[in-house]
DNA sequence: AGACTCGGCAAACAGTTGTTTACTGAATGA
DNA sequence: TCATTCAGTAAACAACTGTTTGCCGAGTCT
């Protein structure tokens, strides 16, 4: 047909659907063990699929693991841009903390496996996936510490602390994410209060830090 | 040669230096693996004991992580009860925040294992695991805020808002700890100074809290 | 049309696993 | 001293593991 690009139409598409069986088996079994202790077979048993169909895909487990984390931040990343984007350098602080908790809450509620996975494997036992997720959320921090660059309370601070403060607000939504996944539905609600009130503690230290 | 009281004692002391060995052994196989890939034999085998014997301590491999974590947890708890102590209720917060640092950092120094396990294991795959961690984590900050309703700072706050207080204190100290973890000799310095920036962030937050 | 690529499979490999069984022999209590 | 307790053992169990091999047959290219 074409002359040029891919080419191959149904070929890859049948791969990366098994690929993609192989993907959600995976993280599916994640919800209630580690990657550490997860077994190829078991995987393709769950996929549907012959064990020696594994090493079609992926050398190893945790270059699955790799990239779950990637498909895990992807989502959390762009919900993350927009929310910022949407608010820009003028929106008040306090809107956007409060935009940010809601954000962080509808992506557990929608994403609830990724975000149990990258819990779990945030300290888990596989260095690559562990690498992976700390070099995931080193580009989120970018990402925050970029957008706080611009509010106007930034003004006159240097970028090492402005970046500080981007890892502190990312490390404690990361918390937000994971304890939503421990609280039941009637819980959320309370535990985004909580979430808001630590996030803006940090915001009010923030303006007063100066003066001490 | 006693007539009450124990009695036997060789017995047990024989009985418990394998126990202590087959934690020992966990304990070291752990920092490189997860809780839920751990095999009883590999433990039995590292500890230098047949794979039947590991039944006469423990039913499960669970029920030694569960040991691990109340071992974890004691020394911590008592160095940090010890440093709340040391300040007592008219310490200054400044000089509070700097030696719960201290603290942890020599925590982690002393007891790597022990805290690279509990990160570990805290969102991990074992349920009985996570919720022993989860319980000791709680009385943790039960401590905690019942030593910062005794600073002059805490007047007129309702009790429920310095346990919230409590907690996001412990989370920012479990956080501490598990960065040193992942941090060499040379960054510790640093690790330290944005560790008790964070502290002190949240301090002055919570000093101009009412004024907003 | 024919040659070729290549995703998936069945089978075999040599190990490993958790757990139970019946046992041994030293520390114990009378 | 003699019977009892019981921590630790060796052996066996069936089931499972990761990975490699050769093969098939459908999709692809010329």
């Amino acid at each position: 047909m074409s002359h040029s690009e891919s080419g191959t139409g149904v070929r890859q598409a049948q791969k990366q659907q098994s690929r993609r069986a192989l993907l959600d088996a995976g993280l599916r079994l994640l919800e209630q063990q580690n990657l550490s202790g997860l077994g190829v077979r078991e995987v393709t048993r769950a996929a549907g699929m012959s064990p020696a169909g594994f090493y079609r895909h992926f050398p190893d487990l945790s270059a699955l693991g790799v990239v779950l984390v990637e498909e895990s931040l992807a989502n959390l990343h762009g919900m993350i841009r927009a929310a910022l984007a949407e608010q820009g350098g003028q929106g008040d602080p306090e809107a956007l903390i409060d935009r940010a908790v809601e954000v962080v809450a509808a992506h557990v509620r929608e994403h609830r496996a990724y975000v149990r996975f990258l819990a779990r494997e945030r300290h888990g036992g596989v260095r690559e996936v562990r690498e992976a997720i700390a070099a995931e959320l080193r580009r989120f921090a970018d990402e925050v510490a970029e957008a706080l660059a611009l509010q106007p309370v930034s003004e006159g601070w240097p970028a090492g602390e402005v970046r500080m403060l981007a890892e502190l607000y990312v490390d404690l939504l990361v918390m937000t994410a994971t304890a939503f996944l421990e609280v039941g539905p009637q819980g959320e609600a309370e535990l985004a209060r909580t979430a808001r009130t630590r996030l803006r503690l940090i915001s009010v230290g923030r303006r007063h830090w100066r003066e001490g």
